[in-house]
DNA sequence: CCTTCGTTGCACACCGGTGTGCAATCTACT
DNA sequence: AGTAGATTGCACACCGGTGTGCAACGAAGG
């Protein structure tokens, strides 16, 4: 056990460990990905893998769905806090928020149809923090009159990232025609006019 | 067998049976609405019925949802061609949809959640009509410049009316603010200026 | 060398939903 | 009364996915 350098170099040993579980991970949102309703077996498969090695890193489906919640949560925040300059204008950092959550919400696309479901509730009440941070953005937006007002801060949000969602899990899924079809509509959701959407969308390509 | 009257009277016991039949797919949307995963069992003791009797009138599972899919594209379209006339305004003509066919969303809520998994394609199938009479409604407005044209009539229709079924299935999805919520969102989407958007909605109440 | 630990390849039990078979029952119609 | 048809209450087989147990293998690490 001869840790000396500052960095807590993982042994070669839980480093090949690590990264079948990563791997298991990754796939795991691909497979479920296109097909939600995959089972353990599916996702060893693809990960190269034997599917008691997969419960040997997650003892249950729901630990598997709950990790996975995780890291999408964690993502999303991230990005949300890396687009949220406060002094900015809401629609401006909307724009960049949505540019920068297009393709984690592609990856992580399966959590909309898993949102429904046994967990459901696991997986909503994970969302929960993230939902109070974009409630507030949107909050921020209607008070500087950027935002239009036809709806509470906390529905219009969950509409206006929902259809993202919505959009990275559809046909037009892949490339600028998709992030560029979802920017547009949340933004038009939000009350922001058409004229005035093209324009903040041109400003940061 | 004595038909004498010009309507043609079922027998009264062909009426009683087609009364659980139909009870049956009623109970169904309600059941299968509140938790898409809900077995044929569930589903005939809701309707108090043995699952028996289910498989009586519907010999698979898929038979249960292709005849309720049929019946959301039966009224659905009735609907639309009630809301559509030719020569009206397009945004007028949306906003006159919507309100119809808002109770209607509602009580197919459940066909949102089994669009993707196992009867996903068959659902997609029975649908496709309907979705062209929606894309050439959008296309008319984008074509009188009254929609906007920042996406192609197909998906945009697509989006316009899939918000809708989102609201219903949603927790607002009961009373007017859920579809005042419908209505004024997928205008928004469509393009429609805020201003225009509520002036519509006063229109017609 | 020998231990440790992740991985493998079986095995198994369990569960829940699906769809079928059949005799019994009840009710409406003849 | 007798019959046809819907409903019932079991029974059963089947399937697919879940989660566990265990012996064996194989490579890193002492």
């Amino acid at each position: 056990m001869c840790n000396n350098g500052v960095v807590p170099t993982e042994s070669p040993r839980a480093r090949s460990t690590n990264e079948t579980r990563d791997r298991i991970l990754d796939v795991a949102l691909d497979v479920l990905g296109d097909n939600p309703d995959a089972g353990m077996g599916d996702i060893a498969s693809a990960a190269g893998v034997v599917r008691r090695t997969v419960y040997g890193h997650f003892p249950s489906r729901l630990d598997l769905v709950r990790t996975l919640t995780e890291r999408a949560v964690t993502e999303m925040t991230a990005v949300l806090t890396e687009a949220d300059t406060p002094d900015a204008e809401a629609g401006a950092t909307w724009v960049e928020f949505v540019a920068r959550l297009w393709p984690v919400a592609h990856r992580y696309r399966v959590l909309l149809a898993l949102r429904r479901g046994e967990y459901g509730e696991a997986i909503h009440s994970l969302l929960g923090p993230l939902d109070e941070l974009l409630a507030d953005l949107v909050q921020r937006g209607q008070d500087s009159d950027v935002f239009a007002q036809h709806l509470p801060a906390g529905i219009l949000s969950q509409l206006a990232y929902g259809v993202v969602f919505a959009i990275a899990d559809s046909d037009l899924s892949n490339g600028p025609p998709g992030a560029r079809a979802a920017t547009i509509t949340s933004l038009l959701m939000l009350g922001v006019p058409e004229t005035r959407a093209i324009a903040l969308m041109d400003d940061q390509p």
